[in-house]
DNA sequence: CGCTATTTGTTCAGCGATTGAATTATTTGC
DNA sequence: GCAAATAATTCAATCGCTGAACAAATAGCG
């Protein structure tokens, strides 16, 4: 029973225009084939004649088009099928990672339409370099758009740590980031993008919060709310509720890594004891199935794992086993504090989902209140290993399709 | 950068006025003075025409009234303030818990106008009964209301156990409910409401939700996201983000009191293990304080904690250091999970907010990550012991402030 | 092949709500 | 007593939705 989310601000005369474009349009995104205006009218409650005019506008402004008439059986004049248009606004998503930089574009209907992975240790970069090679892969990336018929309207990056308002990385303490200024640092470089009203240019996040809305517009959609968890060195999370991503009071919700599964045990680096992140962070599994941490850079350590559990290895399983047992105490607690009905695996612990899963579903089953009347699914992302990026991505073309008066506005 | 939340459906013309008269009258509802129809144009960013037109409805729907002209400096015409009506519409609060039962009606204002509470211990009462005394308070604030110029538009009851969709009380523990219908079971009482369109009337929700609304909503306006904590002899918390309770995807969130805090530790009628509930829960307190908990009813049980914690008995303090520090280990890792900067102890805990907040505090600082950066605060419920009922009626009166339509559709 | 039923999409007068400027109302300060 | 200032209302203009009539295009049927 939460009270209306009404327009924030005023409503004037030209908002109902506004919030009825964005009305149709997302109906159009969401729709499991192309409808016509006659299905929008019934769909959305508005007269024909009303969706006539703004799906008039949406065609004028190159966000949808016309295509071939959806099949129907019976008399009458053939529909003409409406589809979010494959050339016209794109997001950018830019990612920085541990041990890769990734680039992509998706398009409005979160098609991904170009993505570049580039494989490299980021811990000795600076900064700066490493923004730079970022930007050098966006400029290709904004060429290919653009020979797609694609315009790139707005970036999202996603960074392994804290992210202030300004954009500004306070602590990514994989990545040995402290306090970079990321949206000056990039100012300095040639702007790829095309302003459009009503969406920021830049957006610096978290990468767990990127990836769980990239899982969020999967296809096929999901569920509204979930917790998605990303499994890297550190463990971050993204909570999705009621399909939007709560970020928390000051953008630094989904520290779950820190969630404490043993109050007296292993000291962590955040200064608690106990930490999931100790007893089910990368190094610490890697550690208990007795591999040197030395032999393993960071971007094979899981990809290993998965081996040695595929071929039997004892010490391999024991350890996923205990991961997944710590793993499961921290997120049967998150359920049992937010009601949700869905884990994902994602980063890391996707390609370990097959062994993580059960201890997962086990500590489930035994602590979770509200179990018993509806189970819990746990299952691994849908998003290959860049899901950060194509969230990011995708976050941006979503805003056009929630916003899309501010594109027409410019495109006359 | 949650994407817009517009109205679900289609924005015809008349919704319109609909959005613009909720805009303005949760305006005057949560301005400091009372505003005039100049300060709600600048505020809202509508024309004073609009402003005019809009107020004209308000006043004729006695949803506000005109008040004293807010003292002003310099010259010009006075402005006449604007206030909320003292009479009009206004919500029941009804609450049933272990010990007591409670009824109120508060105005649109967010005024307690009447308050009843009928202490017995219900455990042994079968439900129906409870919900007939229940009625019969509710007939007697109803006539109550209806002196002071009130009317009661819809009702809400607060039970501490976990509720569906339909109102059914699937499970009360400590009262004993099992698969209550409690909407069918008052449906055979006389009606007390005069239906208004959108608003319900009769919803039953979980204690503690509502008892985090009524916080939310209390006078000095606090923050629009915090973690509630209500410690009877079960612990449950309501979670309001943003200015909205979040429910979870049952309605069924909260259940912080099956946290793991000790995954080996003592295992708890849930099926888990260590749950939080077995250490801070009231009956775990008492024990540990040695008091034996047949010689203390439990409306009384927190007032005799107090009393030795007060008078400085050794055991009392040790039993509520001892709870407050794993109140904290799992508060800390919600705190860390949804980056909220305040935590409300309401309930049994606001007696013993003194002692059990230093442990909290302590344990939030070794453990949340962010908290060096932005402090986290730990309060006592501003509210009585019978907040739900409060936080019950509010949520009615609210929705009429929020969604003024359908009153003033009634009223003509 | 032609007619009818059916469904889609467009056109147009009507209307409700906001806007912006002009007007009226009421007070302070000189 | 008059000018300046602020508050609130009035009114023509405009924007966007509605509802009904109309045009377009197809399937079914004789």
């Amino acid at each position: 029973m939460s009270l209306t989310h009404a327009p924030a601000g005023a409503v004037r005369q030209g908002s109902l225009r506004e919030l009825n474009l964005a009305l149709v349009l997302g109906r159009i995104a969401t729709a499991d084939r192309p409808p016509s205006r006659a299905d929008l009218a019934t769909a959305t409650g508005l007269t024909r004649a009303t969706v006539s005019a703004v799906v008039e506008d949406l065609l004028a402004g190159r966000l949808v088009s016309e295509s071939d008439p959806a099949p129907r059986s019976g008399a009458g004049r053939p529909a003409r099928g409406l589809v979010l248009a494959h050339q016209g606004p794109a997001g950018l998503g830019l990612e920085v990672n541990v041990d890769y930089l990734a680039v992509c574009v998706v398009d409005l209907a979160g098609q991904v339409r170009h993505r570049t992975v580039h494989r490299a240790d980021l811990r000795p970069v600076a900064p700066a370099d490493a923004l730079a090679r970022l930007v050098e892969m966006a400029g290709a990336a904004r060429d290919d758009a653009a020979d797609q018929g694609l315009t790139l309207v707005g970036a999202a990056l996603a960074v392994p740590g804290l992210v202030d308002d300004a954009g500004m990385v306070r602590l990514a303490p994989n990545l040995g980031w402290h306090d970079v200024p990321v949206p000056a640092l990039l100012a300095e470089h040639p702007p790829l993008i095309e302003q459009v009203p009503g969406v920021p240019a830049l957006m610096v996040d978290n990468e767990a919060n990127l990836a769980a809305l990239g899982e969020l517009h999967a296809q096929p959609p999901g569920p509204s709310s979930f917790l998605h968890i990303s499994g890297e060195v550190g463990i971050g999370a993204g909570i999705v509720l009621d399909g939007a991503l709560f970020r928390g009071v000051r953008g630094w919700s989904g520290e779950i890594g820190h969630l404490p599964v043993h109050p007296e045990g292993r000291p962590c680096r955040c200064g608690g004891q106990g930490c999931l992140e100790q007893y089910a962070g990368q190094e610490a599994i890697v550690a208990a199935a007795g591999l040197a941490r030395a032999e393993l850079p960071a971007d094979t350590a899981t990809a290993r794992l998965a081996e040695l559990a595929e071929a039997g290895d004892a010490d391999a399983l024991r350890a996923l086993r205990d991961a997944g047992t710590a793993l499961g105490v921290a997120v049967a607690g998150v359920v049992n504090l937010l009601d949700l009905d869905t884990v994902v695996l994602g980063g890391g612990y996707a390609a370990l989902a097959p062994w993580l899963c059960p201890p997962v579903l086990a500590e489930i089953g035994a602590r979770v209140l509200t179990a018993a009347w509806s189970p819990v699914t746990v299952r691994p992302s849908t998003l290959g290993a860049e899901a950060a990026a194509v969230g990011a991505a995708g976050s941006v073309a979503r805003r056009i399709v929630a916003q899309p008066a501010g594109w027409l506005a410019r495109s006359g």
